[in-house]
DNA sequence: CATAATTTGTTGCGCTTGACGGCAAATCAG
DNA sequence: CTGATTTGCCGTCAAGCGCAACAAATTATG
């Protein structure tokens, strides 16, 4: 019905998302740093958070010791046993594991599959993995949601996967699936906006309100954007895709595919043919990479930089971001040299845009993706406390 | 010191906002429509109105006259003697305007110039212009401030100038010329910026949340973008130069300069030229494309589509928007065969991102920069309205 | 033309909730 | 052990919105 933005009512559950949007982005905190990260009154605070405590969503601590003068404040963390569960499909296995609202991993397992897995079976294997870790590790837990990081294009008003081509599902509605397998609300995404939504808030992005993130992985080139603190999804939630883009190929013979995208262009498959693999996780290509001294690899991996560094540049112009983070196989190449490829993108962009315009390497592993999809779990919870 | 977010006294001012800003877009609404959308009560609006026609911010007027059963509800409306200064500096004139917070331009003048102005010299006849105004149109105008609408890339942070090409300023701190000149605060903007805020909130894009807006003029192709409802500005300011970006061209003979940017090939130079003219106005190159049955004019007519086709496409894929709004030359073009136009930008991106994508004309006249500058100027009174 | 129905302004009251200030507590410096 | 400093705790205060009852102004109905 109404939102109730703008009565008091209103401001009490914002402030009361503050805290715990601070408690989980920020680690354990101080009342006292509580206070002055929000600007409110250290009476105000104190009765804040002992809401929070009683409603089991943070808990307060004996004060941590510190080295300084005054009377020792208490610590508020987010508490661990809020958890969220997160699913992970993927053409070889789908990766499930629980989060905690401190947004650490509590438990992790990956189910290896021998066939493509349909959303109903992924629905399925979620329910019996959690029934199983409901009597065990997660007995005490208070489990506020399900995320879900899908492959493929992500509708976001319902969470229907539009398309997922290498899980091969279409229009499949895995969210229903979930929420009635597991009788819990779930959210699903696109994985690489999650991935970047995690890096944005706890990776080489943090504190950045404004970022681009490219992740290279062995199917294609996925992103996401943060713009103004906030991460974009479009109309529909499908944006980001910056793999499908065609961005300007100045050398002719640069161009590997007729009309080709950029993940035609830029690819793990041309890396290592290059090298001479088959299959690599990342390390072992990147040491391949860095062990060989051939000619045709620096050939190609200029190449490849070449190209990323117009599609780079193209950003740029269009957002003016002040970091840009690869991840995946795009790190590997960057980190090859850095910094051409930072040259190369300020070539390919206005002077101005590029100014104090930074470039690194994502920072969370394996768990990126995990991370990401807890926060949509945890994103109804942490915008209003109150909302049961 | 603290931004009073959290605080009731900080409720007080967003409602205020609110409502302010409702007038300011809507135009003249009923109080009844006003707490249907603000979601408050009755009388909390009651209170609100008359306490901002206590500002002179908004005017109560009687009812208007409707066919409906009930107390008929007062009308309120901005003020329209709250103005903001608006400046356009361009090659061969000078554009400045006063703008009312009901959104419609009170004076407009166009200074030819016979040489390319300076910052100083802009400051100095914006405060003339302003003075001899302030004796006769604007006797009774509360002006608010100043809005520069600059082409070029302005920095957000102070207005800073860093480069406007035609103009020839470089580093120009014409923000601070005009607020000593003038003795009244004032930001500085990109005028493609501007023209896509006021696209947004008062032409093509009313309502739209999510849009792209591209602006071809006569020196090259600039735009803007909105996320979210929220104008994107990147981190300073430089966000929205899409002409300067390298869009991939399939056809090798499509290309005119090697290494060239969308402005260089996609432009309204060669379209001219195609047709036989040196100079005209956007109409007579419009009759002029449409009365010629050439080849040739056909032929670049479609060259530059297919160009402009895959810019737009790669914006479609990184930002799902709804709509895209083309101004300018880019109007012309799209309109000489829009339905190829949208054929060909739905072939160049990710089939679900064209979903439900619009692509339309910019509707706002030659008044657009102006009422998009004034934007800046009221920005922090309606931001809040107690701010003095 | 009179009465009913409907919508909305107006007024006074109450309640929620954050700010404020005084005091106590807990630490460090010397 | 004393003083300085920081912070928690508690009681009081007040700003401002919701609410409900009533009044006002219009249309619908017979």
């Amino acid at each position: 019905m109404a939102d109730r933005t703008g009565t008091f009512d209103g401001v009490h559950r914002r402030n009361l998302s503050k805290l715990l949007v601070l408690a989980h982005l920020e680690g354990p905190l101080s009342r006292a740093r509580l206070t002055a990260e929000t600007g409110l009154n250290r009476s105000t605070v104190a009765s804040l958070a002992s809401e929070l405590a009683d409603l089991g969503l943070v808990e307060e601590r004996a004060p941590d010791p510190t080295n300084r003068v005054g009377r020792p404040s208490p610590v508020v963390a987010a508490h661990p046993s809020v958890q969220a569960i997160v699913v992970n499909p993927e053409v070889d296995a789908v990766t499930i594991a629980a989060v905690g609202l401190n947004a650490r991993i509590v438990v992790r397992e990956r189910l290896e599959v021998d066939h493509l897995v349909t959303p109903a079976e992924t629905a399925d294997l979620v329910a019996g993995v959690l029934a199983r870790w409901r009597t065990t590790e997660l007995r005490d837990a208070r489990i506020v949601g399900v995320g879900l990081a899908v492959p493929g294009q992500v509708r976001s008003d319902d969470g229907l996967v539009r398309w997922a081509p290498h899980l091969e599902w279409t229009d499949a509605p895995v969210r229903e699936l979930v929420e009635s397998a597991t009788g819990l609300p779930a959210g699903v995404a696109n994985d690489a906006s999650l991935g970047a939504r995690a890096e944005h808030l706890f990776g080489a992005g943090r504190g950045v309100d404004d970022l681009v993130y490219l992740n290279g992985g062995a199917s294609g080139i996925g992103g996401g954007l943060v713009v103004g603190g906030r991460l974009v999804s479009g109309t529909r939630g499908y944006a980001g895709e910056f793999g499908q883009n065609r961005p300007g190929i100045a050398r002719q013979d640069d161009r590997r595919v007729p009309d080709g995208v950029l993940e035609d262009e830029v690819s793990r498959a041309r890396l290592l043919q290059v090298v001479g693999l088959t299959h690599a996780d990342e390390p072992t290509l990147a040491a391949a990479i860095a062990a060989s001294g051939g000619l045709a690899v620096a050939e190609e991996l200029a190449r490849q930089q070449r190209i990323l560094a117009t599609a780079l540049g193209n950003a740029v112009n269009v957002l003016n971001p002040s970091l840009i983070v690869l991840g995946g196989f795009l790190a590997t190449l960057a980190a090859h040299d850095a910094a051409a490829l930072e040259a190369a993108v300020a070539a390919q962009c206005l002077p101005v845009a590029s100014e104090g315009l930074d470039i690194r390497v994502a920072e969370l592993g394996e768990n990126r993706l995990l991370i990401g999809a807890a926060e949509l779990a945890f994103a109804r919870l942490l915008a209003d406390p109150l909302a049961d």
